[in-house]
DNA sequence: TTAGGGTTAG
């Protein structure tokens, strides 16, 4: 086969220049100027396409002019299929056998391979229709790639990551910003991919405000949040001005991390550097404001809010629910309807969660089946998971149980996990005892199934059976997540684990923990001793359950902060019952107000009491 | 005519 790379442009070269040329020779209304006539008028048609039936329309008035191989016409046509998320279409058109191959070029590939790398289901056809591209002998040009590389990103995959990052470099676009920049995010999106993306970010001669906020951004989809926050600062020590979506990610960070006094000054640096504030910003804020605590700076910055999207009532509503505010979520969700924003599947995720949280069974029920009803959203298994959690928190396990049977779908490990935690809490031991032998059997690497049937023993008092469990657990080399509470101090984020003594301030801290270890008997705390997993003796369990970071991270703000201050810690756990129970008893002895953010929710302890109303 | 990084849940 004669090698195409060569021979399609020349021929583009001989219809522009017949074309040019006759029409110069001919006078008005020959065949020649009809056809430019036609052409226009069908770029026109094409412009004014907002709609499928238009489209077809033109498709129609196309191909009765002849112009399917004119190849203005065609780019356009995709174009505006590509706008009207319909770029299967035109690709059939295009690519159909019957077309003429020769009049395919970088720019009409580069069009389609944009619509496909745009969409989230048919990115392959992207990079498919780019091999295609080669395959023809069409050369990419540096538009092509950021494209290409996008497409990667959402596929997620290192393999084929490496490879076209592999032909870049053979094209020579490596020395293109925009190329460097896309093929950071590239890297970042794709399992495993973050050390290539800090390669070609550390490689690269001149960093923009993009290519930081590419690499930061990617520190903060893997969650190392502490990562962004260092680079972060060293963007600013080398001068780079961040803009919105620099501020937008640092946010995230703060937030995954609690960290409050940051995201505070986060907020002060947008003001005065002038960063402008758009929909994006506003949400970050809202988000990071509701996370780290303050769920009313949260109203406020909502209620002064031009342009709020789903998005924005979205993150207020699941700010609230965090707080245990059920009702106020869902008066929000109504207002927000009333308004005529149409809640998504998401915003029905925080809804429920509102209802969950707050224990508004009625209320659950009743969104359940509003979503399905009336706004005709299927429910996915996070919607299940909300309806069974609440149930299961209001104590309706027979409930939960008939839910989970006349689910559509296949309850998931997390919703099996919910329904078992609620059996053990309401007697329902057997049961809890079928359905996590059935899970072990389908998840057998996976720790907390070991736990919960290890705890469905104790209750049982099966003490042989429970070591057993903990015998399994070795040989199968499991081990338990350590449990970890962070706290911010003078700009500076600390983190504990169980029983942790890398801290320099160690020895003290253990000594204030024995103290308040003291102090806790005397008002007439008794350990909850039954949640230690491990086969040792009463006293062995006491000195375990005051070594859960949690306690380690309050012995530490007791004796860095000022007496009647307010405690801030954030965990990456849910709080065991013990530690709840100890941090309440705190809250009264130390008169201290102690605002804990665990993986579900925040818990507010003051004067011995918990804003959760021992409900979690 | 064509290009890069972002927010909500689980």
């Amino acid at each position: 086969m004669q090698s195409p790379a060569t021979r399609t442009p020349k021929l583009f070269r001989t219809i522009t220049t017949a074309t040019v040329t006759t029409s110069l020779h001919n006078p008005p209304n020959s065949p020649t100027t009809s056809n430019r006539v036609a052409e226009q008028s069908c770029l026109a048609l094409l412009h004014s396409c907002n709609t499928l039936p238009k489209l077809f329309q033109t498709h129609t008035y196309i191909l009765k002019l002849g112009l399917q191989n004119n190849p203005l016409v065609l780019t356009k046509f995709a174009s505006a299929s590509s706008d009207l998320e319909d770029i299967d279409y035109a690709s059939s058109f295009i690519f159909s056998p019957r077309s003429d191959t020769r009049l395919y070029d970088t720019f009409l590939f580069n069009t389609v391979i944009r619509a496909y790398a745009q969409t989230t289901h048919s990115r392959e056809n992207a990079l498919w229709f780019y091999r295609v591209m080669l395959g023809y002998g069409v050369l990419p040009n540096k538009f092509t790639y950021p494209f290409v590389l996008k497409a990667c990103a959402g596929l997620g995959s290192l393999n084929l990551g490496k490879s076209v990052h592999g032909s870049v470099v053979k094209f020579g676009f490596d020395d293109d910003v925009h190329v460097q920049n896309t093929t950071v995010h590239m890297y970042c999106c794709c399992n495993g991919g973050i050390n290539y993306a800090r390669k070609v970010f550390d490689e690269m001669p001149k960093l923009d405000s993009v290519s930081w906020s590419a690499m930061i951004g990617g520190y903060v989809r893997l969650g190392w949040s502490s990562d962004a926050i260092g680079l972060f600062r060293k963007m600013q020590m080398v001068g780079v001005r961040p803009d919105e979506i620099t501020m937008v990610l640092v946010l995230s960070a703060c937030t995954d991390l609690g960290a409050f006094e940051l995201g505070k000054w986060v907020e002060s640096y947008i003001e005065k550097e002038g960063v402008q504030k758009n929909v994006e910003l506003c949400n970050a804020l809202i988000d990071m404001f509701a996370k780290c605590g303050d769920v009313d700076k949260a109203l406020k910055l909502f209620r002064d809010m031009s342009g709020r999207t789903i998005v924005t009532w979205t993150s207020v509503i699941v700010g609230l629910a965090m707080h245990g505010r059920g009702l106020e979520a869902v008066s929000l969700f109504e207002e927000m309807i009333g308004t005529g924003v149409a809640p998504d599947d998401v915003a029905f995720i925080g809804l429920l969660s509102a209802c969950s949280h707050s224990g508004l069974v009625e209320n659950g029920r009743k969104y359940f089946d509003l979503m399905i009803k009336r706004f005709k959203i299927v429910p996915k298994i996070e919607h299940y998971g909300c309806m069974v959690d609440m149930f299961c928190r209001a104590g309706l396990v027979k409930e939960a149980l008939e839910f989970v049977q006349n689910m559509h779908i296949e309850p998931n490990p997390i919703v099996l996990r919910t329904l078992i935690s609620a059996c053990r809490a309401h007697g329902e031991l057997k049961l809890g005892e079928s359905i996590t032998k059935q899970l072990i059997r389908n998840e057998p690497m996976h720790e907390s199934n070991y736990v919960l049937l290890s705890n469905i023993y104790a209750k049982m008092s099966h003490w042989e059976k429970k070591t057993k469990i903990r015998e399994l657990m070795d040989k199968r080399g499991m081990k338990k997540i350590p449990g970890s509470t962070m706290i911010e101090l003078d700009n500076k984020i600390y983190e504990f684990v169980a029983g942790d003594k890398s801290h320099g301030q160690s020895k003290e801290i253990y000594e204030m923990v024995d103290e308040m270890g003291r102090e806790l008997k005397r008002a007439g705390y008794a350990p909850t001793t039954s949640e230690v997993l491990q086969d040792i003796d009463e006293e062995d369990k006491e000195d375990a359950l005051n070594r859960h970071s949690e306690k380690l991270a309050i012995a530490f703000a007791l004796l860095n902060t000022q007496p009647g201050t307010p405690i801030r810690i954030v965990k990456n756990l849910r709080v065991c019952s013990d530690c709840h129970s100890a941090t309440k008893f705190i809250s009264k002895i130390y008169n201290r107000e102690i605002v804990v953010r665990d993986r579900n929710r925040f818990h507010y302890f003051k004067e011995g009491l918990c804003s959760c109303g021992d409900f979690w």
